[in-house]
DNA sequence: TGACTAATTGGTAAAGTTATCAAATAGTAA
DNA sequence: TTACTATTTGATAACTTTACCAATTAGTCA
């Protein structure tokens, strides 16, 4: 019952990168080429390549090459209700780190 | 508009390894003293404190002294729900793995 | 065939993460 | 004070991740 949590870490490991993220954001809406990923993240071709391959051997996305080009889509919908719980996390952090600046 | 990405993905990054995912589910039934986690996730005591730091840097957990003894509660409680999806996520991915299994 | 495009892969150096053991801090109580 | 307990911190070595550039694969089409 150890790798169970093995597993689990490895998808939350797989979304821990801002590239990442903003890679199943964009595909989100759905299935997109690599070219349009490369866009939407704004990073180098073979870099955001490292990182789809990444998600794709954690489950999350999956592709579909036709032709020259290969399609990617978010395999696990589920994991955009994540970022709803992420970002409330997130204000909290701001928050807290605004209500220290007042105390300077 | 890029740093928002890092935050959330520091976030994921906080719960991407095995301890700090049973860290988490040790006390999201409700604070714990360190002591106790420490034999919920079976690891070396300093090693499981540089965890708890780890999430409570990260806003998951926070912490209170009482004399000797640091209790740590989990402060977003939503991060609970990611678990189902992560199952799903961890299902697909052994379900796959036992169809190329078959293959063999 | 050769030229072209889309995407991945190899090599590598820099940076980050982790576990371990020893040492330090901080609180309690005799 | 000393002794004790709970927890954290320092140092370090092994390991992993990342970005970058160059090279490669794979598909298309003239």
């Amino acid at each position: 019952m150890e790798k169970i949590y093995s597993l689990r870490a490895e998808i939350f490991k797989a979304l821990s990168h801002p590239i990442r993220l903003k890679i199943v954001e964009c595909v989100s809406i759905g299935e997109k080429g690599v070219g349009e990923i490369v866009k939407c993240v704004n990073a180098e071709a073979s870099n955001v390549s490292r990182h789809l391959a990444l998600l794709k051997k954690a489950g999350i996305l999956s592709d579909r090459k036709e032709g020259l080009n290969i399609y990617y889509r978010l395999e696990i919908p589920c994991v955009m209700d994540f970022f709803s719980c992420v970002n409330k996390v997130v204000k909290t952090r701001l928050e807290l780190n605004r209500d220290l600046l007042k105390k300077i």
